[in-house]
DNA sequence: GGGCGTATGACAGTTGGGTGACAAAAGTGT
DNA sequence: ACACTTTTGTCACCCAACTGTCATACGCCC
């Protein structure tokens, strides 16, 4: 079962929009202010939460730093008009997708269901492939609990390889985004693909995570 | 003939992409700046047109807003660093599919014909045929989900057909799509062909998804 | 059955990628 | 500023995997 908070000043709207969402199947709660809101999520925490950008006190931005601080619960930002500006603040402040009122609440469910499939997963705080563990923002990186040293180097590329879990990253794509080159000699890639495997692969010979895809890249997987 | 809009400030990416663009067989026209892109969108409009989100003036998102306004033309982004944020609001925006620097230009090529076919459905992950799947970005096929390992030529031989599939494509035209060939001999296609049956087929002796049609090529069919 | 188009196995040349060595560069502490 | 350590990028070499060609075998269609 899923849960909801919806955090919205309006109790016309934040009714009618529980009053949907139940209908649609999800547990639901709701806050009139930010305070309570995240009160709520602190105590309760909810799977999704819905915030209105106009609120009394604390407005929705603050409200989604505070709960992006301590969550990584999918956060859906209701906004009144749809003010690019608005839109593109929110997202900047940790939201991960908007509606714009009037809510149609087929759309909004829809979108839930995505956020939930596509998962904050990429941007979480930690990342788990298997025996490997990475932690983004404490620049951590595990290998079955014990703690490896990763060059800078060597963590941004992994980094890299895990905010596209599953995909074919090219040495193109890697020079690039890792090292900022606009072109280069691809085989530096090989070079550090090569210690990284040294460092996070138990069986270094035949990788389980960061794998070769001859002639296209290297992946990193679960 | 399928005309490509690309507006996109930096001139030399600009003309690489336009010049590899046409290389592939598009008429290609080019645009610096939103505005000159609305405007020749609006003279002598294109199939497909491409924007990078990074404009000077009128920016990508807006770019994107007014071109959708007018016309139902696939728009495809082009974003400097895959940022979430960024390309969620593209896709709201109205954008059709994104892809992220550097560019490859094969995988551009695809998509937008993909688009093209598919009519401003999002272009999906992954494609199924029967007990085959092809998963492009992971750089993935299943078989009745057991992963394969293709070669590269394999590889792009079987996206390329999945991209056109039901449609029997000449030898020709995978020499020309797959191997980037103008001429060329053609068995080499047949050798190839073999080999892929022999890893995506249950029964290589009759094919149900790779099939020959004599004197004419090769399908993929579901 | 004959002829043409297609499948396939073998082979040699080529390519792509892993790796260790090394020098340059960056970082660190005194 | 200096000496020392760590990290980074380049290079050369090697091997496994892949590619393209060819010869041969097969099978469809008239």
């Amino acid at each position: 079962m899923t849960a909801v908070l919806v955090i919205e000043d309006d109790d016309r709207i934040r009714l009618a929009l529980l009053l949907a969402l139940e209908e649609e199947g999800y547990t639901v709660r709701g806050a009139a202010t930010a305070e309570e809101g995240l009160r709520s999520q602190r105590v309760e925490p909810a799977d999704n939460v819905l915030v209105d950008l106009m609120l009394p006190g604390i407005d929705g931005f603050e409200c989604i730093r505070q709960l992006r601080r301590d969550d990584d619960v999918p956060i859906v930002v209701i906004s009144a008009r749809d003010d690019t500006h608005d839109i593109v603040a929110a997202l900047e402040a940790g939201a991960d997708d908007y509606v714009v009122k009037p809510v149609a609440v087929k759309e909004l469910s829809a979108r839930l269901r995505a956020l939930r499939r596509r998962g904050r997963a990429a941007v979480a705080a930690v990342q788990v492939f298997g025996d490997l563990e990475i932690s983004a923002d404490a620049g951590e990186v595990r290998l079955g609990g014990q703690l490896l040293s990763l060059t800078r180097t060597e963590f941004r590329l992994l980094c890299e390889l895990a905010d596209h879990a599953g995909k074919v990253l090219s040495r193109q794509q890697l020079l690039q985004r890792v090292w900022g080159y606009q072109t280069g000699d691809e085989r530096l890639v090989d070079v550090h693909v090569g210690r990284l495997r040294q460092k996070i692969e138990t069986e270094p010979a035949n990788p389980r995570h960061l794998v070769t895809l001859r002639g296209l890249g290297y992946k990193l997987q679960r």
